[in-house]
DNA sequence: GAGCGCGTCTTTTTT
DNA sequence: AGACGCGCTC
């Protein structure tokens, strides 16, 4: 077995592998296959004789996990993979919580908030404070209290920092702690915890419990830590902790894929890892097995530009493949459509499936131009990330139903369905019961029993409707115990009167949201399933605690017909890899973001992220720019990313650097029309497909997208000029003959490529001047 | 208490 | 453009 499984690595994977005496830091470039040495280390570590369940193996995400716990199955069997200390930092610590929860004066049963209900409870604790939420901005509070978490602070140790206070003075926020304080007590009484308390009270668990931390000591015999670059203070103090007794501690990571700065994520963790473990092992990966030579070339050429990395020199020994494909577009809409057209040639070249394919961008937001574009195309496709399946309203109604009856006091999912569907409970109302329980400590949960028996100030009516919940409630906590998850959910929505709400909504959307919560009965039904097979808890409860962390839903169907082109944040493509990627909207303030431009640091990071998009790819890969952009409501002109400009030259399809280097600084003055526009997007593609094909007609790129144009709003009429190159949004792209000024009735002749000569009243032609 | 309409602000990235 | 919050009306 051992030798078997050594013989699939290469000599560097191997020594790293092989090597289990003590601290171990693995420095493994994008692609070097850093999950591989993962998962042959903790099959080595087993087939060496330790057991499963003393090994802790550590993430980031679900994604990363399950990935890994699958790889391993395969080599190891299921009883092998099952046994496992692995998850994300989140799910294992959260777990720990929950067994040791009286230490730190909770629940067991406590619940998780997502990032809504930690805001909605800032948002709501700004207006009871009565503290201006202009000034106390509750994202920024948010941002604030959650950094201050990672960095260890609790809301105590903070009110009593006088250097915080100072600070806090200085900068106009003297009630911040205040914030903080209510924030932690209220999460605290609601016994609920928000993902930055998992961490922090796993330190402080440890900290008040030293023979706690002993027995976790003892029990992990190795710990792995996958994506180490990204860990935060609070993280990096509980393996250094935990990892004190046994000194098996194997670390991965690469510097250069440091992405998570903005939420704690410490680059120095890495860095001085040696000063913690001075006796520790180095190894580094740098044969790259991803991609094509000319890919990881380019990527070097451009994270050379970064001062602070550790030296290494990542390569690959693959096909020199082709060079990078720079594109330039006029509008977003037309980014995706050129995105799509060049995704459906490679579709019809029969070589590569929509599942080789990979649209990145930096932003959420631009997820929605694409995914236009595809359908026109007919190419299928799937979002990642951003609105997640758990993230949305009836799936979220029916959590927070659930969360309530695990946990009473959980106040934000009470507050979420108290009067949802309607049950003719208002605000007032909530607000007063809100109120009470705040000022007498009687908990929410005890007036909605008996509201008569205290004087919250709510008329007989409200009394009874409130009875009526907690009646209601309290039969599905009678459930918890009876039934099986799928039965407590059937019966929950049900009751509560949700499936009859959803039902009875036949607008699309309700009719969306319907199928959603179908969804979520087959997820619910799967998952007893599963656990059934395997002997396991399946209530309700337990499958609670599996999706409190989870941010998209493992859809056992989509995975049949899977062959659909993935749409996903940079973030949210770390550790992915895909033959075919085009990164879009590579432009100044959007790649590199606007918020990040101005230091120097968080520019790096961009930079990072730009290399981590650019080493997805295997085969194939598509920078796209376009120099409009539709943002805050109105079109704006862009201009191409530096990052462009800082990959080296060779490695790049030069057509459009000529182009790039032409609009660097200068965009008032474009004078490429849209014939040289498809000549440089049809010289840009593979030898091989060069012949346009038919089905798409070259027309696509010369109309505008509709939405693009519906509001372009710069019709003033002194910027029109007689011999201008404008588009327009059905007739193309075209020449202005004439200009009859007559106001607001002001007309415009041009003559169409198309469609020939046109009048247009000034103020309805939106015409976008070239 | 609920529903509608207007005005504001928004866009980083995620467990 | 779209989400969200607020205030007005029934």
């Amino acid at each position: 077995m051992e030798n078997n499984l050594l013989k699939d690595l290469n000599q560097a994977q191997k020594n790293a592998v092989e090597y289990c005496q003590g601290p171990q830091l693995v420095v493994a470039g994008a692609g070097s296959g850093k999950t591989r040495v993962l998962t042959y280390k903790i099959a080595y570590l087993i087939s060496k004789g330790i057991k499963p369940y003393r090994i802790m193996a550590l993430t980031f995400t679900n994604k990363a996990s399950n990935e890994m716990k699958e790889r391993i199955d395969k080599l190891l069997g299921y009883e092998a993979s099952r046994n496992l200390w692995m998850g994300t930092f989140h799910s294992i610590f959260g777990k720990i919580l929950r067994l040791e929860a009286d230490k730190i004066g909770f629940d067991r049963n406590y619940t998780i908030f997502d990032a809504t209900d930690s805001l909605n409870l800032i948002k709501s604790i700004i207006k009871e404070l009565n503290i201006n939420d202009e000034i106390y901005k509750p994202k920024s509070v948010a941002a604030r209290i959650s950094s201050a978490k990672n960095e260890l602070w609790t809301a105590d140790g903070y009110a009593q920092n006088n250097d915080f206070l100072i600070l806090d003075a200085k900068e106009n926020r003297e009630h911040f702690h205040h914030i903080y304080s209510k924030y932690a007590q209220r999460c605290k009484s609601s016994n609920v915890m928000d993902f930055d308390d998992l961490l922090l009270y796993t330190n402080i668990l440890f900290k008040a419990n030293p023979d706690v931390l002993n027995v976790y000591r003892q029990r992990f015999d190795y710990i792995l830590v996958d994506e180490y670059q990204d860990t935060n203070y609070s993280q990096y103090l509980i393996i250094k902790k935990l990892s004190k007794m046994h000194r098996k501690l194997c670390v991965v990571g690469d510097d250069a894929q440091s992405i998570y700065s903005f939420r704690g994520a410490k680059i120095q963790n890495i860095l001085n890892f040696k000063n913690d473990y001075p006796d520790y092992k180095l190894y580094k990966l740098e044969q790259n097995y991803r991609s094509t030579q000319n890919i990881v070339n380019a990527a070097n050429s451009l994270i050379q530009k970064n001062k602070n990395q550790i030296e290494k020199k990542l390569f690959s020994k693959n096909n020199q493949g082709s060079k990078i494909k720079i594109e330039k577009t006029y509008t977003d809409g037309l980014e995706g459509m050129g995105v799509a057209e060049n995704i459906s040639r490679l579709l019809l070249d029969n070589h590569y499936t929509a599942s080789d394919c990979a649209i990145l961008y930096r932003t959420n937001a631009q997820s929605r131009i694409m995914e236009d574009a595809l359908r026109k195309f007919n190419i299928p496709y799937k979002v990642f990330g951003s609105l997640s399946f758990f993230q949305r309203k009836e799936i979220k109604d029916v959590v927070a139903y659930i969360r309530f009856t695990v946990n009473q006091k959980d106040s934000e999912a009470f507050r979420r369905i108290v009067n949802y569907p309607s049950r003719k409970i208002g605000t007032t109302s909530v607000n007063k019961i809100f109120q009470f329980s705040e000022n007498s400590n009687i908990p929410i949960w005890e007036i909605l029993k008996y509201p008569h028996k205290y004087n919250v100030g709510l008329n007989a009516g409200i009394q009874s409707k409130l009875r009526g919940f907690a009646n209601l409630i309290e039969s599905f906590i009678e459930n918890i115990n009876n039934y099986n998850a799928s039965e407590f959910l059937v019966d929950l929505v049900n009751k509560s009167g949700i499936q009859h709400e959803l039902f009875n909504d036949k607008t699309p959307e309700g009719v969306n949201r319907y199928e959603n919560l179908q969804e979520l009965f087959n997820a619910v039904q799967n998952f007893c399933d599963q656990r059934k097979a395997l002997v396991q808890e399946h209530s309700i409860i337990d499958y609670l605690e599996n999706i409190a962390l989870l941010t998209d839903l493992e859809n056992e169907e989509e995975n049949e017909n899977k062959d659909k082109v993935s749409l996903m944040t940079i973030h949210f493509a770390k550790g992915l890899e895909f033959k075919n990627v085009f990164v879009v909207g590579v432009e100044e303030n959007l790649f590199p973001n606007a918020m990040s431009i101005a230091s120097a640091k968080e520019l790096e990071e961009e930079r990072r992220l730009f290399y981590v998009a650019m080493t997805r790819a295997m085969e194939n890969l598509f920078v796209f720019y376009s120099i409009s952009r539709f943002r805050f409501g109105s079109l704006q002109s862009m201009r191409p990313s530096r990052f462009i400009r800082e990959i080296n030259e060779d490695f790049v399809d030069c057509s459009a650097e000529e182009d790039t280097q032409q609009l660097n600084y200068n965009n008032e003055k474009r004078n490429i029309n849209f014939v040289s526009e498809s000549k440089t997007q049809y010289k840009n593609l593979d030898k091989k497909t060069v012949e346009k094909p038919s089905k798409v007609p070259n027309t696509k790129f010369v109309s505008l997208d509709k939405a693009n144009m519906k509001n372009a709003n710069f019709i003033n009429i002194s910027e029109y000029k007689i011999g201008m190159q404008v588009a327009h949004n059905s007739f193309g792209k075209g020449e202005v003959l004439e200009i009859i000024e007559d106001g607001n009735n002001s007309k415009i002749i041009v003559n169409f490529d198309t469609g020939g000569e046109k009048t247009l009243l000034l103020k309805f032609a939106k015409l976008l001047i070239l």
